[in-house]
DNA sequence: GTGGTCTAGACCACA
DNA sequence: GTGGTCTAGACCACA
């Protein structure tokens, strides 16, 4: 269920903690349903039970999960995890523009490239090259 | 001139890093100017040398500053390091709309947003309210 | 593995950093190959473990190996560590030749020698006895 | 008489000392000649005295000048200065090419890239480019 | 155990 | 005084 690129610099808990993510708001994973035990889940991937139990805690803090002493962690709301990501997500991307425009990047500049990105998928464009 | 955030989980170096990239993009540092010494500069921010050091050298490495022992640190080219500013932030402008396209946010959302936020200015704007 | 001359003007994080070029070049590390823990080496080449540290930072940034903490470091593109050597010596055979030029060396003596060494091996020749 | 570059990262010392050796190869400053003081050329020049001596000091230890205290410094024999340069530097080539081949350097890529520096003074060709 | 950052402070080359 | 390297050793995040 769980895919890891052990090679990347990204902490491995922060990988599960984002497949997590994925799962519940792709509907793999619905509300309530039981996630497996931090060491079934550690053995499963061939790490240590410290890194899952981090993850499972992170995913907890912001109220993807919720775990139960002697029962088990469960799916919380799929749908208030989207709701706190995409509020996130656009407060970061909000910022980001807001810092690059105060230092003088053109508006046109960045308005081309995300078009370019987002409704064409050109992942290449590169706006420093293009102008 | 420079401002750390020491409970930030950015390392010291980099903060300094940053700041000075941004005081010579933002033209308070121009060229040939003498920077602080690095001793200088650690006292005043009340840090050690070698973290002073540290940035310093990162930021002769990527052509910010040039540094000639016996003499001191001067800033090197603005146009270079607005370039690399400008490189720097479409980057992580590119990464994080990946990243937020991969999680389900519409990319219509996301052009509308910026449209407001980059060309109108309305950074009122809040596209998880209007849709 | 890796062998220091503690008398040199050369840093001893440069020498590491050559030596680790090296043993990649040389085939004697191959990509993948875990080096050793950066403590384990300072012990070993009796320095201090910030000075390994700022070797491996180095070759790190230069594409020859990848740190992931709390996993180790890794050899990384052995392909990628051959351009970086050949690119590196060309640049300072050039120099050398450049700086020998305006001091009056004649190129046809420099292109016999650099024929009799590289073209026939022959590793007596010496330029300024023959003529 | 000397020029130097202040923002050149070779110290001020060894520019001194290159542009010496220039000079007496050259044939401007012939056998026997005497140097300006050191104070008198640290003032021309605008830096410190300890630089100038210390320039001069290392022109000494390697035989193109001989300083006499009371009397001042003068320029030994030129031709002496010349072979001992020619020799020192054949042999860094010698070993820099040795080293080279070692570790895989084509023979062909070396020839040609030093005729093309060499006879036709193309200092842009870069062998790692054209192959 | 593993890498990364940081403090405290010495020592060196150079100006 | 100025930058650069290094030791000794602490502390942190991550596995």
């Amino acid at each position: 269920m769980f895919v890891l690129d052990y090679r990347s610099k990204l902490p491995i808990y922060e990988q599960i903690q984002t497949q997590m993510l994925k799962l519940i708001v792709g509907g793999v994973l619905k509300e309530n349903d039981q996630l497996p035990a931090v060491r079934t889940l550690a053995m499963e991937l061939g790490v240590n039970p410290n890194t899952v139990q981090k993850a499972y805690a992170e995913c907890e803090r912001v109220g993807m999960i919720v775990s139960v002493t002697g029962k088990g962690s469960f799916v919380s709301s799929p749908a208030a995890s989207m709701q706190l990501y995409i509020k996130e997500k656009f407060k970061e991307l909000k910022n980001l523009i807001q810092e690059s425009l105060e230092y003088g990047l053109e508006p046109t500049m960045i308005i081309s490239a995300v078009n370019a990105w987002c409704e064409k998928g050109e992942w290449d464009y590169d706006p420093t090259q293009t102008g």
